[in-house]
DNA sequence: GTCTATAAAGAGATAGAC
DNA sequence: GTCTATCTCTTTATAGAC
């Protein structure tokens, strides 16, 4: 849990925050801890924050700006469906990856906010989903992506392809996140099977 | 949450324990809505079992155990390498859903363990794991499978596809298990491009 | 197998000085 | 922006009666 020290605390609180959340949970990491990792005291987290769940609110809001936003603009230069949705899988896995302690305590921690946050980030997270869902159905209409599967389903099947790396990627592995963007859109694509 | 009251409390424990982890997360879950959920006084609880985290590793043994017999089962009966591995997947998606509270738990709520504990659980989920992998190897060596992706990065794709699911899947929804077992086998052999 | 009562520790958060 | 000191509440878990 190496922590730049050389920045201001305001500056390392919610990646700090989000490398602790992901490591041990939100719920079983203290602001004790939250603070010691910082090197500052327990009070003094209360200058920056509210309260704790404050932090895990900011984190979420944080990761879907940044995969939206790596999304978008990653689709905006592709001329066709197809390609658009590639380049889609791509940047899902590369901003996703980079982003990888705040992106997996979003997906993970939603159900330790309030009701009302957690709608707000639900409700965002459904945005970017149907974007997904968008660029899955263009494909389909311009006749690149099987129309015998409903765009619901391809949908779900998509997202559970890429969402469940957070769980074992490790940067420094022997695959980067450009690597396995390529390798999901080719087999989401194409299959595993021998000769398609 | 509606639990069986008519069970004596030792034959609801765990089931009921698992509900309310992946409902709220293993650390946010208190003995004491356990207790209530089951219909007895906190204290009582501890007649059962020695600490709170015992359930937790009870349960993942248990859940492990179901996976892992389905597939062996399932798998039993087939001729050949690509019908075992289909076979696998639908008896993965069947099983894991049909035992979802603890299923999701066991995937999700790992790092609460002990480090002792979270060892044997994980030797477990590997050895699952290896099963997998045994199945899109052997597939590869009958030749259905594509030999230009290694099988560690084809099982690593396989099991994202599976094991999202626990996040949005809900029982009497418009996809039974079964269905989405079949779904997810011919997405993954056959891919989602048209033509193919 | 469940109860009442309670111990012991740890949690989030605040007050007010510097 | 950080500190010391502390409040208040909740948590897991135990003792011992029924």
């Amino acid at each position: 849990m190496a922590v730049d020290g050389s920045l201001p605390t305001s500056a390392r609180l919610l990646s700090t925050a989000a490398a602790l959340f992901r490591a041990k949970g939100y719920a079983a990491t203290t602001t004790r801890e939250l603070s010691a990792t910082l090197g500052i005291r327990n009070a003094s987290l209360y200058h920056h924050i509210g309260k704790k769940e404050d932090l895990l609110y900011a984190l979420c809001v944080d990761s879907l700006g940044h995969i939206r936003g790596a999304a978008s603009q990653a689709m905006a230069s592709e001329p066709d469906a197809i390609s658009r949705l590639r380049a889609l899988v791509r940047a899902h896995v590369v901003s996703a990856l980079d982003d990888l302690d705040k992106h997996a305590t979003m997906l993970i921690e939603l159900r330790s906010l309030s009701p009302e946050r957690r709608s707000k980030i639900v409700a965002l997270r459904d945005e970017y989903e149907a974007l997904v869902s968008s660029a899955i159905q263009d494909a389909q209409r311009e006749g690149r992506i099987r129309a015998d599967i409903p765009a619901r389903h391809l949908t779900l099947a998509l997202l559970n392809l890429l969402n469940w790396t957070i769980f074992w990627y490790q940067p420094g592995g022997d695959l980067t996140a450009e690597q396995l963007g390529e390798l999901f859109a080719r087999l989401f694509l194409h299959g595993a099977a021998a000769y398609s």
